[in-house]
DNA sequence: ATTTAATTTTGTATTAATTTCAATTTTATT
DNA sequence: AATAAAATTGAAATTAATACAAAATTAAAT
């Protein structure tokens, strides 16, 4: 894992989204930040153990459904069974490769929900999900058909 | 339960979709054509338990599982623990109110994934689900602040 | 520093949607 | 009617997520 943060910029982090900073805290924001992949929790969970070994999958999804609160990580719902969680909670769409299971991020305008259908309504969040084959599985297929 | 369509017209409407019609596909078919609340699983065998007394959740769900492949419905994964089915495979939106449950459809622009990180992705799905509080329950809201 | 209170973490048990799969039933074919 | 193919059932397994009480850790108070 690249070591890009200090402890200190960690803890600054959560304190400035209200979290106090527990040594798990630290170690899930830390995975999170250096690894841009939309884990599961239990991604998170097997990266972690071998650094706290008393780790608790339980602590894993208190902590996650903590930063979710607190607006620090996004859930991804993408036809999985399990959830995916996003420390990017900038407005993007999230495109899910059926071949590899990547999931990358792409910019969205986010006036697609300016529709006349939507007044009245308050919005808290949206979710755009693409699913399909990704650039580099697709490139590996039209290889080989070629061959 | 609305009865808009026929039998001959429910079974059509399968064999153009290449399946076979059984009794249990028109059935559920039935509901989904009437029914667009975008049921779950659970929603339809509670719906149709009382016409086909011998019916099995196993059933509702290899006849879901054949109704996607086949087009006929696409799965929502609404952030919650269960799958929503929609009968409208329209480029459509949805909205899952927060306090009362519902979902409501929305129009969208399909150029919205027209960006260039998406180049060479093959798009086979695309999902836009918002959430929040629906144009009804955030009206009941307002009264009660208002009295 | 020690006691007390508050918070965090753990581990086990539970829940519930979905899947698996073999057996049964139904439908189609010869 | 007999046989083959397809659809349906029901029970068991799977598994992500949750609930919750006990244990451990941290913070506050004396």
């Amino acid at each position: 894992m690249k070591m890009t943060y200090t402890i200190v910029e960690l803890r600054d982090y959560l304190k400035r989204h209200d979290i106090k900073p527990s040594t798990i805290r630290i170690k899930v924001l830390e995975y999170l930040l250096n690894n841009r992949i939309h884990p599961t929790a239990d991604d998170i969970y097997q990266s972690l153990i071998n650094d706290i070994p008393t780790l608790s999958k339980t602590s894993v999804y208190n902590t996650l459904e903590l930063f979710m609160k607190k607006g620090v990580v996004n859930a991804l719902s993408l036809k999985e069974k399990e959830l995916r969680y996003d420390i990017n909670t900038y407005f993007h769409g999230h495109f899910r490769c059926e071949i590899c299971g990547n999931v990358y991020d792409f910019p969205v305008s986010e006036k697609i929900i300016a529709v006349e259908e939507l007044k009245g309504f308050v919005i808290r969040n949206v979710d755009i999900n693409v699913y399909g084959i990704c650039k580099k599985c697709n490139e590996k297929i039209k290889n080989k058909e070629e061959k």
